[in-house]
DNA sequence: CGCTGGATTGAGTCCGGTCAAGCCTTGTGG
DNA sequence: CCACAAGGCTTGACCGGACTCAATCCAGCG
């Protein structure tokens, strides 16, 4: 594994720290491969998981081929927390990535009763409000738009450092409703206006946040 | 008030009866004129609420006047139970509506411990669910396709009769994130593939229900 | 050093947006 | 009952932003 994108921890889960601890003592670490898939769509939950390394996407598919990306998990993040028994999404690592695995069942038995309802109902909570202000982004913004959004959220808590991108092109396309190209030419377009600038092509810092912001709307 | 759009509680909530009666007992009625606020976003939610004749839509602006709907709302759905202390969307009235209403806090202490607990849990569950198909809408369909899953959704619970569309133009492009002209061609063209048939612009019947089906992916 | 897969760039097309005209329904007032 | 106004819907012509297809570039790696 390279150490590429092992920000190990760095962006902790504010909430239900009981869990954590739990999932820490009792939890199993899975490594994925980059693509490989961590849980199925319409596969029953049962599981739950923690991103430790590396990172970890949402995706559902349309028969053709189409591809829409729900939501991207950060170490120190939750997912696969459905409401429902069934996983409306399935999940893959979208680079090398370890995974904290716990079964809900023996979480369950090992915590103070609510605690684990109350953090499944946090991250359900934030799963909403993270879907609702993606509809925005998906309905009425423009190709720059949705970009300049995607930067700004990836930059959001980097404070002024070189901010790494786990995700390839396809992958920001995919969840931004664009293509590849025009995720790329926008990024180029960003990039000769001095708003962002990149080292490589997985790593920009940003440098007019006013005007970043102000096309993020 | 007209009689066009009062199927009053055709489909009733199908869980937490028990919420429904007591806001039945102890919430009031109020009317909403065509277009009149029930709530703003940014506004401490500390009231619920509950369609009983006409339909509710939740809606988000951007600064330039852009408009994003996140749902519609029939009579017996409840709404304006958000997760955390403020409304994330604003609500109004898209046609004359009724809507009940009841603070939160009495509801609490009119009920058996958790009863609104668990309404809240199953709304926003389903909110969720709604919210993410939404995306895969807004993300990866044409706008045809956006059209299609439209009418299909609308006329689910509706066997082969007449569905009324209680929604303008207007309301429909910025729920599918097109402009009213592409969903009023897209309408003329599913009508002239004889898919569906308009009786007049609000009411429709479906006459090739797979096409439609096939449509909507 | 060449191979490979991802990223960029370019040219051309097309879907959906824009602008503008016309139509139809509804409601109002003479 | 008709005339007219107003708002919502439809239709047409045109435009442009994003997509498609294809070539090229580039970094990482054997």
């Amino acid at each position: 594994m390279t150490l590429a994108y092992s920000f190990e921890d760095s962006r902790p889960e504010p909430r239900s720290p009981s869990l954590v601890e739990a999932m820490d003592r009792l939890g199993v670490r899975m490594a994925f491969a980059k693509d490989e898939e961590v849980y199925a769509q319409d596969e029953p939950a049962e599981l739950m998981y923690r991103v430790i390394s590396g990172m970890v996407r949402t995706t559902r598919l349309m028969s053709d081929g189409r591809r829409q990306i729900g939501e991207f998990y950060a170490p120190g993040q939750l997912f696969g927390l459905e409401a429902g028994p069934m996983h409306r999404y399935s999940a893959e690592a979208l680079c090398a990535s370890t995974v904290q695995v716990i079964r809900r069942s023996i979480v369950r038995t090992h915590l103070a009763e609510g605690d684990l309802e109350r953090a499944i109902w946090d991250t359900t909570q934030r799963e909403l409000e993270r879907a609702q202000d993606h509809l925005m982004v998906l309905g009425r913004k423009t190709a720059c738009e949705r970009v300049a959004s995607f930067l700004m959220h990836l930059a959001q808590d980097g404070g002024s450092e070189a901010v790494d991108m786990p995700m390839g092109r396809q992958d920001m396309a995919d969840y931004l409703g664009l293509t590849i190209e025009t995720v790329s030419r926008m990024l180029t377009q960003l990039q000769s206006s001095k708003i962002v600038e990149f080292a490589s092509c997985r790593k920009f810092r940003v440098q007019k946040w006013d005007v970043l912001e102000r096309l993020a709307a």
